[in-house]
DNA sequence: ACCATACTTGACCGGCTGGTCAATGAAAGG
DNA sequence: CCTTTCATTGACCAGCCGGTCAAGTATGGT
């Protein structure tokens, strides 16, 4: 964006954003249409294009915007007292499932973001959540408790596995069409937590 | 498709869908343009649509050749002898992972296809991937051995846990960008199957 | 009141693409 | 040959959409 979407005022920034955050959530990225998003923000394409050198930068000013409400969601003083790998987990997770119950519409475009395939905004993203999985691990994961592992378990490898088990959960409950059910989502993460742990775990810290 | 497509001789057949698989592997379904494919295969655009309703109809098909060429490639003999769940899995990993390695293009494919999030074919496609999971399951999975499992697991369970981390893992593959490594997935996939087993099977079984 | 500057509009353009169709060619049958 | 049937072409259409721009409006300083 330019300079001049930033000066504007919070609440006509919000109305944009929401805008072009709803259409981006509901539609591909080829098909949702600029015209859409300025019909819904009450403002001509004109003025979109006027704040926003084009589609595709507005597409990542979302993601950009999406991360940073992720993130400050996130209080960072609670962490500092956990040292366990699966307490750590447990923290994320809790405050991640909080805000996507409250607001179900963050997780959607979440989603929408992170299975992109569109080639005009597929690589940038992917740079994107390689940071944030880079920055949540320095943040979260790089100081944890490695005495209680296995030798041959790599903390890093079993965050990894969990990424992974989430990932292709909701990937199949989207291919199934439902909406996503938080209740059912933390049901699974304990049993995933729980053979992680029993993985990656020694004997004595089970 | 018409009648027409199916009465044409194999090499022709083969020509134009080689021609759609290789477009629809590179591009999004939308990007993904009907006279680039005509072109590829030689023909003209009015004779695509000759054979084919639609582009929609057309990627369906393209769909439908693909999972009857992965299912005409497991040996179906050899798979009755076996009873134990993991024995199972591994014979149907090295069978897919052979024929990945063969013909890398069939998996590229496969993966969008998979992830596919364009409305007009996401639904259908899913329909299809949820019925092979249920083929699946019901060919491979539903007469091996129980006893060997723990009485709170679930063999189906296990399964879905395991498709999970095989989503997940490829999705982030694809993300950074990177050809995807047939041996670094089959280390990996050694991995998960004996933790899996550690969590699913009882002790005796291990 | 005037002017300069910044904001805002919406008509418009051009490119792309799914899909159609009248016309042409080739084969087959009599 | 002639005719009927089928295969094949490519020009064409219509809709959509990203992006532009000349023109209009508001604002604020003097």
């Amino acid at each position: 964006m330019a300079q001049t979407f930033s000066d504007l005022p919070q609440d006509k920034q919000q109305q944009i954003l929401d805008a072009a955050a709803e259409v981006f959530a509901e539609e591909d990225y080829k098909r949702a249409s600029t015209d859409d998003i300025a019909a819904r923000a009450g403002i001509s394409k004109g003025l979109l294009f006027y704040y926003f050198k084009n589609k595709q930068s507005l597409y990542l000013y979302v993601a950009d915007h999406l991360r940073s409400l992720v993130e400050r969601h996130l209080e960072k003083e609670r962490l500092a007292g956990i040292s366990d790998f699966f307490d750590m987990l447990d923290y994320g997770a809790e405050e991640k499932f909080q805000l996507f119950r409250r607001q179900p519409w963050i997780l959607k475009l979440a989603l929408r973001l992170y299975y992109v395939t569109d080639k005009e905004v597929a690589s940038p993203l992917r740079r994107r959540f390689m940071e944030m999985m880079e920055e949540m691990w320095d943040v979260y994961f790089s100081h944890i408790d490695r005495e209680k592992f296995r030798p041959e378990v790599e903390p890093r490898q079993a965050l990894d596995q969990l990424i992974y088990l989430i990932d292709g959960y909701l990937h199949q409950q989207m291919m199934r069409g439902a909406k996503i059910d938080m209740d059912a989502l933390m049901a699974e993460y304990a049993l995933w937590r729980d053979m992680l742990r029993q993985y990656a775990y020694k004997e004595e810290y089970q």
